[in-house]
DNA sequence: TTTATTTAGTATCTTGACGAAACCAAATAT
DNA sequence: ATATTTGGTTTCGTCAAGATACTAAATAAA
């Protein structure tokens, strides 16, 4: 997008996207998962320019996904670490990780993420109802929310209206 | 990004944000999701541009996350539908979408999703091992898997080398 | 105390993507 | 035959993305 963000769209997801959706953000916050802390790291391990880093860091720490902590050494040293915030997106990136390695790796999974306890991989991840069944999209109510607005409200009609009681 | 894509990554999250990464596109996929199918739904639900939303419908039939499914009527209507590996996204959107309700709507969610059986909300997604206990990301194990390359390897030591027997 | 080196950025510039608006083509309802 | 609807393509101006070069601050080394 330009100036702009998304305009105007109650939805999470598309607030989701206004905060990480930029091209890089997601790969440096994978970066921070994996371990890399400083500028020059996330710089050499994903080979982005300065600037584009430096803008995007800068709005991470801005929006609390990150945060900056100035640590002794030569030069400016300082460290990104992750917010709670910042953590709280791992199910994001472990659901675009599993996608990629079913649809984009014609040669496997380029890495595997495995529970310390059985060496296994980790399950993928399934939207489920609170009994723990899988759930299909398509099966799925829609509808509005407490932060819903008047056009979501008359897009998506209310759960007492499409409910069987 | 530019032309090029991610570099040279290794990885499927850089894999996938190459498909769906680009702006408006995971919005698109949403909007099928909730049940668009026409060209001039997406961009009256969106307000994208007709130019951006060409392209990126597209692109999305290209790569086979939609199809493109000409239909009976006047003009030159067409449907486009997600296909299994567009379907396969949803939980990148919950996760996204999860995040947003969590960290950016402070008037509460716009939209719920609901289980038909209960009406009561779905699960957060979660990372789980084969048992279903939830993992933490600083807990998990990284291993290069069958995809991985040179770079991959040096960078994560394989998994007989970290796991304790 | 001076110098060199490392870190973490800014400044500049070119290219190209985004978005608005206008235009267009095919199909069909009338 | 005509008008309307759908789903685009074209054109164009603006602004942001990205590469490269430059810079500032801190400190380790001499």
């Amino acid at each position: 997008m330009r100036n702009n963000q998304f305009p105007s769209q109650t939805c999470s997801v598309a607030r989701a996207l206004e905060i990480v959706g930029e091209w890089w953000t997601l790969l440096i916050i994978r970066e921070a998962f994996f371990g890399a802390r400083r500028f020059g790291e996330f710089e050499r391990n994903l080979g982005v320019a300065k600037n584009v880093l430096s803008e995007r860091l800068s709005k991470l720490v801005a929006c609390g996904v990150m945060e900056r902590i100035d640590v002794p050494g030569r030069g400016n040293p300082r460290d990104y670490r992750l917010t709670e915030k910042g953590r709280d997106l791992f199910p994001v990136l472990v659901a675009l990780m599993q996608w990629g390695d079913r649809w984009a790796a014609a040669a496997g999974p380029p890495l595997r993420l495995l529970d310390p306890a059985t060496g296994a991989e980790i399950a993928p991840l399934r939207v489920t109802g609170s009994s723990g069944a899988a759930l299909e999209p398509q099966e799925l109510l829609i509808a509005p929310g407490p932060g819903a607005d008047e056009k979501v409200r008359r897009r998506f009609p209310p759960a007492s209206e499409i409910l069987p009681r």
